[in-house]
DNA sequence: ACTTGTGAACAGATTCACAGCA
DNA sequence: TGCTGTGAATCTGTTCACAAGT
C-alpha cells in the first residue's frame, strides 16, 4: 500500500525505540514530582513504581539514553529531568495552534499542562465568525481565513485539530501547506498527510470501545469461571496499559 | 514486579490480540461510513485504505474473528459491521458516568460519538456544589456524595475520570468500590486499581511531548541530510500511528 | 551490599508471499 | 482471474538474570 516505510529511515542518530519515547513523558512526570519534593536520587524500582511500569523496562529505556545512573545508588533526579527534557525537545519553546474552538478546543486551551512543558498556545483558530475576537483562556480566537498567516508569523510547527470530523482533512491540508509538520488530531477521522508529517490521534470513542470489549469478556467469563468470584477487591496492580499498539482514540467537539 | 500478570489469563475464549482489538473500532468506523453510502461489499485493500492501515494487517486481524470474507470478492459490509460490533460488545447498552464536569468533562458530555455506539451517559458527577442541579448537554450534574448510589442504580460498569489530577485516585477508588470495572482516565496521573479492573488513559501532554520528540529530530536532520530538502510536499502516506506501545496520553480540565 | 546496565531468551505484532477458493 | 486466509519470516518490544561497578 501507498508510499513507503512508516517513518523516516534517515540519519537516525541513536535510534531510541518508539515504545521508549512514548514512556519518557511518563518518567518525566514522575521525576518532576520527585524534584518538587526535593528528592535527590531515586532507584529504578521506586521510579518505576511511580510511573506505573516495571523496573526492568525502565532501566532498559534509560539505557537507550545513555548511562545516567550510578550503580548501587540510583539516578540523580535533577540530572535525569534535564536529560529526558532535552531528549524530548522540551528545552525549547514549541508554539502550538489549536484549530476548532468548540467544547473540546476550549478545554484544551484551558489545559494547564501545556505551558509547564515548553508548549505555548500561540493562537486559537475557528471557522465561526461569531467566535472571532472573543477570548478563551485569555487567548483571542482568530478566524480560519488567517490560518496560514498565523502559522507563519508564529513559526508554528505543531497543530492541534479539534474540529468536527468533516472539517479535519481540510484543516489538516492547510496546516501542512502552511508549514506544520506535526499534528495532534482529535477528530474521529483518518488524516492523510504527506511524507515527513507526523500525526497522532486521540479518539475517545475508540478507547471506550476497547474498554467495552474487555468489559464484555469479563461478564462472559464470570459465568464460565470455576470459582464464582465476583468483581470484588483483590491485590492492587499498577494500571498497566492495554493497547500494545500505538493506536490512540479521538474526541470530537459538539 | 508487583502483583501479577498484566491481564486476565483466564478462559480467553478465542484470544484476539490486543493490537487487533485496538484496530477493530477503526474498521468499524470505516465500515459504518460505507454502510451509510449503501456500499454492499468491500475488498481488504479498499477498507484498509479507508481505515489507514495496510491490507495484510487488516486481513490478519479479521482472520482472528473468523472467515467472514469471500475469496475473489471481498467482505460484506453489513455483515462485518454486525460481527465487529458484536465482538466489541457494542450490541449491548453501556451506561457510562463522567466524573469531573470541567471544560473537558463538558466536552465529553456533549460528544456525539457516544450514543451512536451503544454508550449512554447515565450521569454527570462533580464535587462542586455550584454545579449540582445544572444541566450539561441535557444531563443534570449530580454531586459526588451520591456517586455510589448513582453507579448502583444505573448498573454502571464504565467510568470516565475528567477531574484534576489530585482528585483522580480518590474518585477512582470510589468508582471501583461501587462496582465500576473499566475506567477511562483523562487525569494526568497513574491510577492504581485492583486486579480485574481495566484502566485506559488519555493524556494530551504526553502526545504533545511525543510529537515534540519527532519534531526535534526532523529539525536536527534537515541540516544533516545530504539533500537540503525542505518540509515541502511529497507523496501522501496514510497517517500510520507512531506509538507501538499502548501508552496513551491524558488531558486535564481547568 | 546494593543497584545499574545489558546480553540473551522470550513474546507479541507486522509483513511477506503464496496456497486455496470463488 | 482476483481476493481472501494464513503459515513462515521478520521485526519490535519485554522480561530475565547476572555481570559490572560503586
Amino acid at each position: 500500500m501507498a508510499t513507503g516505510r512508516t517513518h523516516r529511515p534517515a540519519t537516525r542518530s541513536r535510534g531510541i525505540p518508539e515504545a521508549t519515547v512514548a514512556r519518557l513523558p511518563l518518567y518525566l512526570r514522575a521525576l518532576t514530582a520527585l524534584s518538587e519534593r526535593s528528592v535527590p536520587t531515586v532507584s529504578s524500582e521506586e521510579l518505576a513504581a511511580a510511573a506505573g511500569v516495571n523496573s526492568a523496562k525502565l532501566r532498559k529505556d534509560f539505557s537507550y539514553l545513555g548511562s545516567y545512573g550510578t550503580r548501587g545508588v540510583g539516578y540523580d533526579v535533577e540530572y535525569l529531568v534535564y536529560q529526558i527534557s532535552r531528549e524530548l525537545g522540551l528545552t525549547q519553546d514549541w508554539p502550538v495552534v489549536i484549530v476548532g474552538i468548540g467544547n473540546l478546543g476550549a478545554a484544551l486551551a484551558n489545559y494547564g499542562g501545556f505551558a509547564s512543558r515548553g508548549f505555548r498556545v500561540a493562537a486559537l483558530i475557528d471557522a465561526d465568525p461569531a467566535l472571532s475576537g472573543r477570548s478563551v483562556a485569555g487567548i483571542p480566537v482568530q478566524h480560519t481565513d488567517d490560518l496560514e498567516k498565523i502559522i507563519q508569523d508564529n513559526g508554528v510547527s505543531i497543530g492541534v485539530i479539534a474540529t468536527p470530523a468533516g472539517a479535519a482533512q481540510q484543516v489538516c491540508d492547510r496546516l501542512v501547506a502552511a508549514g506544520v509538520t506535526s499534528i495532534l488530531n482529535f477528530a474521529p477521522t483518518v488524516l492523510s498527510v504527506p511524507d515527513g508529517v507526523d500525526v497522532r490521534k486521540v479518539d475517545l470513542s475508540i478507547e471506550l470501545q476497547i474498554l467495552a470489549f474487555h468489559e464484555q469478556r469479563k461478564a462472559g467469563e464470570e459465568a464460565a469461571t470455576p470459582d464464582g468470584g465476583g468483581p470484588a477487591a483483590g491485590p492492587r496492580k499498577e494500571s498497566a496499559d492495554k493497547g500494545p499498539d500505538g493506536d490512540v482514540p479521538a474526541v470530537m467537539p459538539a
